[in-house]
DNA sequence: TATGAATGAGGATTCATTCAT
DNA sequence: GATGAATGAATCCTCATTCAT
């Protein structure tokens, strides 16, 4: 299976990639930095690539992929009560912390690295966040229609709020020098937030 | 008056620089093409700034300090009620989104180009924000301390959380094609899920 | 063998280098101008030496090397007469300046370019002609305790002074229109001011 | 009288062009650093030089002039034996020293920046060395017609040659922290090598 | 298929020189 | 005359990409 190594090896570099760009940056990351730290010679990463931006796409949709994965498990209709949303709020918020506390690469990555890469890049960047906004307003909407949550809500835009608030989250999570304690604090935060408001 | 002139000249290149750096990127801007922007030499950039590391750090001290005039104009332990802080939230958010809407370049700096430019300048970043959220964090301590908000708020990741809310609000409407109308939604998704949650 | 391959493209440059700093001087040397004249793009150059003034401390050490490898030959206590000394110096002067006269690129640039390149590199000049000093004195110093030199020589400046002659006169054969003829001029006028003096 | 303050003006330039030039080098002697060194523009500079090379000129004719100033105050062929030949040569050696001693900056200029500053600039030095060289064969020659100096001497490279160990003594006490006292070392082992020889 | 030597476009930076005030 | 702000030619160096082996 020609392909298979292919892919297998197409992935090694993506890994490799990940690593190294979200230690150096996108700009200060060079290509044979990515194949020294695989151990094969930089010429061979372009039988693999077209160039820099292309790994970098790809990089990128891996990423993405790997956070959507942990999302599509769970059901927007599911939840009939503010209580069982409450509930499916906290599997989300673990499956996706946990993506980003062992992939502290990839965070690094999708925060900070992926801006400032030119137009196309920032479009795509925008579609993720929208893509992800746009799941996160299914579960409002789901509950706006049963009834359990309220009717006023601007959906799109409370589910972009909401997003930033996770990624927030996820972002000082990736950093911290004790996640696993940091976590339970979020995310009681967020869900509290959520189902509670502020007030007294 | 010799610092009146060096002090505007050096202005007028701060302003050029967020001009082109939001439209070209960090990287992808030129030291010859925020020149030809002010219709000087690019030589003459280096006689107000060391390099271009220290504009974008000029740069980036310009924009912090231009939301920051916003901010401080309220006072943290002003409201008395849930009602009051709704009436500050509203002034302080239309103080801020104003701040990014008309300065949609120095927004687009903030958000994309100021990370990938190495750990120093991150570090920098992570201050500023951590200093808006300290900022935020005051008037959640405000109200619990008052008794109008939840005694179990984790103030901290609260605060953080409702920032990230607001700079994603920022963020999207610095982008926006109709800035002024959506607005309006954003302010209001926020006040809203701050102050009622999400429930029905 | 890699290496090898790799060595002989150094010294290859090593030797343009020579060539080019020798006729246009260290400072109006172009990085291009020495890959113009081995005929390879000038990105080769970095690919071989960090930077303009890592090729000239290799210009630099390869010059000395030359120069050393005809000094060592000879045993400083060797002689055991003022006429043995003198057959000797007639050798280590034949050796010496054929080495100048059949490099006089390199001669150029260890005479005059090697000034005025910083404080590092005129303590390496001073260096290597103290070296050279102290290789001369070596001889006086064998001629005083063999009794067939002055006691009251200050064996460290007549060294000193003697060198200044050769290279003197070095400096003079790589320059000269017709280096043979001359050189025995020279040779004999520093010999015979060694071991007669001046006077009649 | 114009023309006196304009030459006093000139000679300040001048003096601070040694300065600074001895201190940094020539290439990395900016114009300012002249300028500022002088505590005048660097605007001003150019209403009484040329162009950078200009001062250089200046300057070398300066040091040339200082030192030349020196040798003249003795005639040639003053001297009727080789006793009095060493008189005469411990006067100039006096005069010559005091000079290198007395502008430390004079003396880096003449031996270390003045190569390497193009064809034009090095054709001066040679002239310049070329001219102590006939001074001071004018000497040699005195003393062969006058039957104190041997008759087979190569008057010019002799000449050469000794002014070859003068210049090194001179290069060597200029930079001496302790210049005074290693001063009659030099001196007295440059003279007896030319009227003893080093034979026992 | 893998390699890495070679390449050169591209950009930051310096500083001698000019000239309007 | 004096000044120093403005200029841009000049050059070092990096690194993505190619291609012969």
């Amino acid at each position: 299976m020609e392909t298979d190594l292919a892919t297998r090896r197409r992935n090694e570099i993506i890994e490799a990639s990940i690593k190294v760009i979200s230690e150096k940056g996108y700009h200060a990351a060079r290509i044979e930095d990515i194949a020294t730290e695989l151990g094969i010679g930089h010429g061979t990463f372009y039988r693999y690539f077209e160039n820099k931006m292309d790994i970098f796409n790809h990089v990128t949709n891996h990423i993405v992929q790997s956070i959507t994965d942990v999302v599509v498990d769970e059901k927007p209709d599911e939840s009939d009560s503010l209580e069982e949303y409450r509930e499916q709020l906290h599997r989300i918020g673990d499956g996706m912390f946990r993506v980003f506390i062992e992939n502290s690469h990839m965070s690094k990555i999708l925060f900070y690295e992926i801006f400032g890469l030119g137009e196309d890049m920032e479009k795509r960047v925008q579609e993720i966040f929208d893509l992800f906004g746009r799941y996160t307003e299914m579960y409002l909407i789901n509950g706006v229609e049963k009834g359990f949550l309220r009717r006023d809500l601007h959906t799109r835009e409370t589910a972009l709020g909401i997003n930033s608030m996770i990624f927030e989250a996820a972002r000082r999570l990736a950093q911290s020098q004790d996640p696993e304690s940091e976590y339970k604090l979020w995310l009681e935060s967020i869900v509290d937030l959520m189902t509670k408001g502020l007030g007294a």
